[in-house]
RNA sequence: GUGGUUGUAGCUCAGUAGGUUAGAGCGCUAGAUUGUGGUUCUAGAGGUCGCCGGUUCGAAACCGGUCUUCCACCCCA
C-alpha cells in the first residue's frame, strides 16, 4: 500500500514545524502584549452551530462528520430513494469540522456569558477545515490565528487592531504590508444611493473584483446581476478612486451625503485613519479601499484585509466588526470585532522572501560517539551532568561504525562530537571535535564545557 | 461545483510515430579508509511506469474511467 495523505492536507517536517512555531510564537506574544487571552474550542461542533452561518457556498465547504452506528437505519426510505444530498445530510450527520474560529467563538461567548468578564479579548490559534479544492495557498486543513474583542463598540478597538497587524508583521520582518480598510456601512450607503439596496451582496462581490477584472468586468457583472446602467454611472467615481486616505474620505463624504448609514461609515473610518496617523505605524501602511468587500456576510462595520505586494498570494489576514454575531445564538447587543492571520500563507511569504534566517532547528550541541556498552555508560554520566546544565547533548545510541556516527553528526549539523574510548576513560578526559573546523582537542570536563559554550 | 493540468526508482526528471532485459543525476548500502564526517573513486540494492478496464500478436506509451498534483474560475485564509 502506497502511503498518502488526503487532498489538501500536509505533513510538516521538523524544519517546517520550527518555522511555523516561530510565527505562532511571534503572533502569540503580540496578542498577549495587546491584552488578549487564549481559549480553545473543539475541532468539531454540532452541525447546527455551523450550518447557515457562511452562506450557501460556505455550507457546501463544511466537512460533515457521519453519525456513528447504523446511521442509515433511521433515514426515511423515501428520502434515500430521492437521492437528495442536501436534505439527507442532516439526517446522517449531526456534527461537522469547524470552518473558522469566529463562529465557534461566538458560540463560546454565548454559552459562557456568565463567566466572561466583558469586554472579552480572546485569541485562538487552531486548525480549521474546508472542503475546498486546493490550489496555491489554499488547503483543506489550515491554521487560523484569531483575535477578537466582544462587548465594546469603541472605535479604539479598530485602531488597536491596525496597530496589532503592524506590530506582528514588523516583528516577522515582513515590512510594507498594506492594511486595507473599508466599512460595510459605506458599501450599504453606496447601494442605497444607487437604489440597489436589495442587491448589496451582488454589488459588493462585483466591486471586490475591480483590481482583478477591471472596470469593464465589474460593470458587466453588475449589469448581469440586474443593477442598472444609471446606478453604475452614479458610483463610477469609485472605480478610479485616488488620493490619500483623507482625500478619499472627503470624496466619499460628498458621494454619500444623502445616506445616513454611509455617512456614519465615513465618520468611523475618519476616526481610525486620524488616530493611526497620530500614533504612527512601524512598517505597514493603512489604505482605504472601497472595493474591499470580503465574502462573509456577518460584518457590519469596519472591514480589514492585509496584503503584501512582494508575493502574489492573496490576503494574509483579514477581519472586521460584526455587531450581531452572538445574536444568532441568542445574545443580543454584543458588538464584536476581530482579525485573523492566515498562518499558512504567511509561512509561504516568509519562505519566499527568505525571512526565516533567525529560525534554528532544535538539535544537540554535542553528540557522544558510541564505542560500546562500557564507554556508553561512562558517557551517559557526563551527558546527565551536561543536560542538568542545560547543554543539549546526546549519545549516539548504537555502537556502529565510527564513520556512520560521524556522518550522522554531520548530516544533522551538530557542532561538536565527543570521542570517549578506553584511553580517554582511563585518563578521565575527552576528545572533543569541532565539526566545523575539524579541530580536535583532548580536554577535561571543565574545558569541554568551556569550549562548546564559546 | 466548472474548466484545464500532472503522475516513470526514496527525490528531481529523461524516455517511446506501440516491439527483447525501462534510464540519468542526487540519495541509500558496501568498499577504498579496522578511532574520524563534509571531497574523490569503485561496486551494489532499489521500479507490476498512479490505479482499473479497453484496443492490439504485443501497452509505461493509444483510448475510457478513477484517484492524485498543480493552476484558473466560484469562493476564500
Amino acid at each position: 500500500m502506497k502511503p498518502t495523505i488526503p487532498k489538501g492536507t500536509r505533513d510538516f517536517s521538523p524544519t517546517e514545524v520550527t518555522k511555523r512555531n516561530y510565527i505562532f510564537d511571534t503572533i502569540k506574544t503580540v496578542f498577549e502584549t495587546f491584552g488578549f487571552q487564549p481559549i480553545e474550542t473543539p475541532s468539531f461542533e454540532n452541525s447546527n452551530t455551523l450550518m447557515g452561518k457562511y452562506g450557501d457556498e460556505g455550507d457546501r465547504l463544511i466537512f460533515k462528520i457521519l453519525n456513528s452506528g447504523d446511521y442509515l437505519k433511521k433515514v426515511d426510505d423515501k428520502l434515500l430513494k430521492d437521492k437528495n444530498s442536501v436534505r439527507t445530510t442532516p439526517k446522517i450527520s449531526e456534527k461537522a469540522l469547524r470552518y473558522d474560529l469566529t463562529v465557534p467563538f461566538a458560540r463560546y461567548v454565548v454559552q459562557h456569558q456568565n463567566d466572561i468578564v466583558f469586554p472579552f479579548k480572546r485569541y485562538q490559534m487552531q486548525p480549521v477545515w474546508r472542503a475546498d479544492r486546493p490550489q496555491k495557498g489554499r488547503f483543506r486543513e489550515f491554521y487560523q490565528c484569531d483575535a477578537d474583542v466582544v462587548g465594546s463598540k469603541s472605535l479604539w478597538q479598530e485602531v488597536e487592531f491596525v496597530q496589532l497587524y503592524d506590530e506582528v508583521f514588523t516583528k516577522l520582518g515582513l515590512t510594507e504590508t498594506i492594511i486595507k480598510l473599508n466599512n460595510r456601512k459605506i458599501l450599504s450607503g453606496i447601494a442605497e444611493i444607487i437604489g440597489a439596496k436589495d442587491k448589496l451582496l451582488d454589488f459588493t462581490v462585483a466591486l471586490d473584483k475591480l483590481d482583478k477584472i477591471g472596470i469593464e468586468g465589474v460593470t458587466n457583472e453588475m449589469l448581469g446581476k440586474g443593477i442598472s446602467q444609471e446606478a453604475i454611472e452614479k458610483v463610477r467615481p469609485l472605480f478610479n478612486f485616488t488620493g490619500d486616505n483623507l482625500e478619499k474620505l472627503e470624496q466619499l463624504k460628498d458621494l454619500l451625503s444623502a445616506s445616513e448609514e454611509g455617512t456614519q461609515g465615513v465618520e468611523d473610518l475618519e476616526f481610525i485613519v486620524e488616530n493611526i496617523e497620530k500614533l504612527g505605524l512601524s512598517s505597514a501602511r493603512l489604505e482605504i479601499d472601497v472595493t474591499l468587500a470580503r465574502g462573509l456576510n456577518y460584518y457590519t462595520g469596519a472591514i480589514f484585509e492585509v496584503q503584501t505586494d512582494k508575493v502574489a498570494i492573496g490576503s494574509i489576514g483579514g477581519g472586521g466588526r460584526y455587531d450581531d454575531l452572538t445574536g444568532i445564538f441568542g445574545l443580543k447587543n454584543i458588538s464584536g470585532i476581530g482579525i485573523s492571520f492566515g498562518l499558512d500563507r504567511i509561512y509561504m511569504v516568509l519562505e519566499e522572501l527568505n525571512l526565516f534566517k533567525r529560525v534554528v532547528l532544535p538539535k544537540p550541541t554535542l553528540v557522544f560517539i558510541n564505542f560500546g556498552e562500557k564507554e556508553a555508560g561512562y558517557c551517559m554520566q557526563t551527558i546527565k551532568k551536561l543536560r542538568e546544565m542545560g547543554i543539549k547533548s546526546d549519545l549516539y545510541p548504537d555502537n556502529v561504525k565510527l564513520k556512520k556516527q560521524m556522518n550522522y553528526a554531520n548530516r544533522r549539523e551538530i557542532p561538536f562530537v565527543a570521542l570517549v574510548g578506553e584511553q580517554e576513560m582511563q585518563e578521565n578526559n575527552y576528545t572533543l571535535k569541532n565539526m566545523h573546523t575539524g579541530e580536535q582537542t583532548l580536554c577535561n570536563l571543565d574545558d569541554l564545557i568551556r569550549l562548546i559554550k564559546s
